[in-house]
DNA sequence: ATGTCC
C-alpha cells in the first residue's frame, strides 16, 4: 500500500471497549499499548493520542501495557489520561507523566439539603462562596502563611489544616493516602517555587478548577452511594477540582528542565519526544523529583481541604446551620495528576511500580490496601467531573481495574476543542445567560476562562462512563448535575 | 494547568 500508514493503523481491537498496540520493536516500542474507549469514544480519538501513547512505550523499564482512558486527549508528552508503571529498580520517573498540575484533584462532599431548599438560595450562596474562595490566574490565598508554617503544609498536607482549623478529624482517612505522601521533603524544592506557593494556601486558580453545587440525579446502586453518603436523589452535593497552583507548576518546570539536561549525557537514555524528559528512579535527580513532587501532592490535598473549610462555612452563614447538622461530609478526596509506587501482581509476580496518572483517577477495588475501612467492601470512591453543563459521576473502583489498568480509571469528560476554539465560538457572558436558563448559576473569574469551558468542546461524558463501566475500571454509583459553579 | 515567555 502506498498510502502512509497512520500510528492508528496499528491497533487490534481486543473487545467492545479495548484496542492493542502489539509491542512493534520497529516502532521503537519498549512495552504494547492499551487503548480504552467504546466504538464512538475510539472512532473520535485523535491521531496524536496514539503517537504520544507510543512515545511513552519507548520510556526505559515499562511494566506490563502503556495506556489510555477513554477521556484521553493531546498533552504535554504523556497524553491526558495516560497511566504508565515504572519498575522501581529499571524504570523511570518523567514529569510529563504526572502533568504541570501536580495532584490536580476532586473532592465530593455531601449535605443533607435537597434542591428544593437549596435553589431558591443558589445566588445567594454562589455569591457567598465565590467572596470566600480566591479564584482566577495569580490570586493569592485567605491562609496567611510563614516558610515555616508553608513547610508544614508541604510536608504534612491535610494533617496540618486539620491541627490548624481547615476540617474535621474524620476528613483525613477519607482522602488518598489519608492526604499525605510522606516522600515529601520541603528541602528539594527551589526557591521559586517556595515563592509562588507560599501564598497560595486555598485558591481554586483558573482553566477548568471548579466549585460546583450539584444535586443527585440519578443513583445506579442504592447500597454502594449509601455507604458514600449518597441516599436521595435531589439531594445537594459539592465538588471541589483544584491542584497545587503556581507551587506544583514551578516543581514540574524545574525538574522538566534539569531531566532534559542529563537524560542523554548522564543516563544514556534516548530522547525521542524532548516533553517526554524523564530520569531513573533510583537516581538521585529522579528521587528528588519524588521528594519534591510529593510536597506538592501535600499541597494540593491541603488547598482543596481549606478550600471545603469554606464551602462548609458558606453554606453555615447561608442556610443558618451548622456544617455537622448539614451532614456536609467528604465522600473522597482523589488526585489525578500523580505518581505512586504501588504493588501488582504482573505475570503471577508481585513487582513494584511507579504508576503515572496524568488525567486518571486511582480506582482501587474492594478490598484494597490504602482504602479506608468504611469503602473496603465496595471499592474505593471514584471522583469523575464533567462539564461544566453535562454533570459528573461518582463510581467505585474494582478489582478488574487492579488487574487491568494498575488501580486506574478515567478522570473526566476530556477536551475535544481547543481553548482558543472554544472561546471564537461563544462568548463567556452569553454562556453564563444560557447556563442559567438552564437553572445552573455561575460566577466566574473569568469571562473568557468560561467561554473555554463550554459543554460542547468536551466529549459526550455517557461515553467516557459506558467505557469505563463497561471495560470494568469502575462502576457507576450516582450521576450529578450542577445547580451553581464558581469557576477559576 | 501556569505570575499563559526569563
Amino acid at each position: 500500500m502506498g498510502a502512509k500508514m497512520s500510528v492508528k493503523d496499528h491497533a487490534v481491537k481486543i473487545d467492545e471497549y479495548t484496542h492493542e498496540i502489539p509491542k512493534k520493536s520497529d516502532l521503537g516500542m519498549n512495552a504494547p499499548v492499551k487503548i480504552y474507549g467504546n466504538p464512538s469514544i475510539y472512532k473520535m480519538l485523535d491521531r496524536g493520542v496514539f503517537q504520544q501513547i507510543i512515545n511513552v512505550s519507548k520510556l526505559p523499564g515499562l511494566v506490563g501495557h502503556a495506556m489510555t482512558m477513554p477521556d484521553a486527549h493531546w498533552g504535554y508528552g504523556f497524553p491526558i489520561g495516560g497511566v504508565a508503571a515504572f519498575d522501581v529498580n529499571k524504570g523511570v520517573i518523567s514529569p510529563g507523566g504526572i502533568g504541570f498540575d501536580i495532584n490536580c484533584g476532586i473532592r465530593m462532599i455531601t449535605t443533607n439539603l435537597t434542591v428544593a431548599e437549596v435553589k431558591p438560595k443558589i445566588r445567594e450562596l454562589i455569591n457567598t462562596l465565590y467572596d470566600l474562595i480566591p479564584a482566577g490566574v495569580g490570586k493569592k490565598g485567605s491562609v496567611p502563611l510563614s516558610m515555616q508554617q508553608f513547610r508544614d503544609v508541604a510536608e504534612k498536607g491535610t494533617e496540618w489544616c486539620i491541627e490548624n482549623g481547615y476540617g474535621w478529624d474524620e476528613d483525613l482517612e477519607k482522602q488518598e493516602n489519608n492526604g499525605c505522601l510522606t516522600a515529601a521533603d520541603f528541602s528539594v524544592v527551589s526557591d521559586k517555587a517556595k515563592s509562588r506557593g507560599i501564598k497560595q494556601l486555598g485558591t481554586l486558580g483558573s482553566g477548568n478548577h471548579y466549585c460546583e453545587v450539584q444535586t443527585v440525579n440519578q443513583i445506579f446502586d442504592p447500597d454502594t452511594a449509601k455507604i458514600m453518603g449518597v441516599r436521595d436523589k435531589d439531594q445537594v452535593v459539592v465538588m471541589v477540582h483544584c491542584g497545587s497552583r503556581g507551587f506544583g507548576h514551578q516543581i514540574a518546570s524545574d525538574y522538566l528542565r534539569e531531566f532534559l539536561n542529563k537524560m542523554e549525557t548522564k543516563w544514556n537514555i534516548p530522547i525521542y519526544e524532548k516533553e517526554l524528559s524523564a530520569a531513573p528512579i533510583n537516581s538521585k535527580e529522579g528521587q528528588n523529583y519524588l521528594k519534591a513532587m510529593s510536597a506538592a501532592a501535600n499541597f494540593g490535598f491541603a488547598n482543596r481541604q481549606v478550600i471545603m473549610s469554606h464551602v462548609r462555612k458558606g453554606f453555615e452563614q447561608i442556610f443558618g446551620r451548622t456544617a455537622e447538622d448539614m451532614e456536609m461530609n467528604l465522600v473522597y478526596d482523589v488526585a489525578h495528576n500523580i505518581a505512586k509506587q504501588e504493588e501488582y501482581l504482573i505475570d503471577g509476580k508481585s513487582r513494584q511500580v511507579i504508576v503515572h496518572r496524568k488525567g486518571a483517577t486511582r480506582s482501587f477495588g474492594p478490598n484494597s490496601k490504602d482504602i479506608p475501612s468504611i469503602y473496603k467492601s465496595v471499592g474505593q470512591p471514584v471522583i469523575l467531573g464533567g462539564s461544566m453543563e453535562t454533570g459528573s459521576y461518582l463510581l467505585a473502583g474494582t478489582e478488574a481495574a487492579m488487574r487491568n489498568s494498575f488501580g486506574s480509571t478515567a478522570h473526566g469528560s476530556g477536551r475535544t476543542m481547543s481553548r482558543s476554539k472554544a472561546k471564537k465560538k461563544i462568548k463567556g457572558h452569553v454562556l453564563r445567560s444560557q447556563m442559567e436558563a438552564k437553572g445552573i448559576y455561575v460566577r466566574a473569574a473569568s469571562m473568557a476562562g468560561l467561554a473555554e469551558e463550554a459543554g460542547f468542546a468536551y466529549k459526550n461524558i455517557n461515553d467516557v462512563i459506558d467505557s469505563i463501566h463497561g471495560a470494568d475500571l469502575s462502576r457507576k454509583i450516582a450521576q450529578l448535575v450542577p445547580i451553581g459553579n464558581i469557576k477559576g
